[in-house]
DNA sequence: AAAAAACTAATGGTTTTCCGGTATATCCTT
DNA sequence: AAGGATATACCGGAAAACCATTAGTTTTTT
């Protein structure tokens, strides 16, 4: 790894669980390497600090009380072109790794990582590789199989209508179209994510997080 | 607060992210009335460990990689009767916190709960009290307003065959029941959820946890 | 053992969904 | 401007769900 002229790598911190914070604190100390140089429970906050402050590394939670970490390292990448941004969360869900990488995250951990784990990230990350946990990458690996279909904004509409309990006929009188085209629609929605009923249909949808 | 002579309450910590364990510790060790003897990211070493170790509290997170926090809740107290827990978690939902009390949690904190909060937390149920978070409070105020309807077993069963895409038909087939049976039940089910049809049965079903 | 809850079953309709196709207009991107 | 994706619309028939109500049997709880 290489270091800027010996000085450790300025990492934040942006998590709101303050035991989170202190943990972390705690185990990146242990390193002389890393210096943990500012800390922050609320993603405003950070954004704002980050306007003129700097720092190398950013520990990013994705659960934050006021902001989405995914939109707040969105932001962060637009304005802050060089930042590196650690993703981080409990959730390991694929969909959620995709969006953070989608939006400018070069690494990911859950947080149930290892020590070790995390500071390989964080050496990676500073290094401009990208750094993705085992466990993660098994995430990812196994979702990328199952192909997840693609609904349109339509579709999307009408699959919280049927979900409200709303029939076709009522559909079709809110959207002023025929109740013939809400019930291609239904088709279209079934034959998608592979059912044959509607309650079929909103379980699935809800497990691929449409709903 | 009484302190037996003098000595500092023995804590124990059970959590699967080793940066919480790490961050309780840390904030823990400012205060030298308390001490954390034992950690376990196993639900299971912990559960061993309590066989004839001792301790004053314990700190117990419900999500745990082998075994749930609310069953291993259930089985301290069965076993240990002084025992004293006091749950933890991020999910700031009604149903688990009162899951977590009815099967002997003195406690309850949210993980972004605040240095202070876990400290009188801890006195106070050391001290044979019981302690719930402002938050916690609310939310469990909240919900004991909106009375969420008992399912029964054959219910909640006959509802994941609907959300799994069957027809009364052919669950009536598998339960070797007739189908005016199942019809039976879907009304039922749809009257003490209700909602007038099948899709938004499941939707409240899974808002509500069934599924 | 009594009471309450849960499970079972039925009658007889009405409404809604589901399925097999087919087809046109429109929007969006290249 | 072309091509693909999206939204719209139709027919006809079979299958399934929904509604209002009642009631016997079994299990569980008190």
């Amino acid at each position: 790894m290489i270091l800027k002229m010996n000085q450790p790598i300025e990492i934040i911190i942006i998590d709101d669980h303050p035991m989170v914070i202190e943990g972390l604190k705690s185990l990146l100390s242990a390193y002389d390497t890393l210096s943990v140089t500012y800390t922050f429970t609320k993603g405003k906050e950070a954004y704002r600090f980050l306007e003129d402050g700097v720092c190398d590394v950013v520990l990013l939670d994705i659960n934050l009380p006021d902001i989405n970490g995914i939109e707040l390292c969105e932001k962060l990448t637009a304005r802050n072109s060089h930042i590196r941004i650690l993703g981080m969360s409990t959730y390991n869900d694929a969909s959620i790794i995709r969006q953070m990488v989608h939006k400018g995250a070069r690494g990911y951990l859950l947080k149930n990582a290892s020590p070790d784990e995390l500071l390989q990230a964080i050496e990676q990350v500073y290094d401009g590789k990208t750094y993705f946990g085992a466990e993660v990458k098994s995430i990812l690996a196994e979702s990328s199989l199952k192909d997840i279909p693609h609904l349109t904004r339509r579709e999307k509409e009408i699959l919280r209508m049927i979900a409200s309990g709303e029939t076709t006929q009522q559909i079709a009188d809110k959207l002023y179209v025929s109740p013939l085209t809400i019930e291609t629609h239904r088709r279209n929605l079934m034959q998608k994510l592979n059912v044959n009923n509607a309650p079929a249909l909103i379980k699935m949808a809800i497990d691929h997080k449409f709903l």
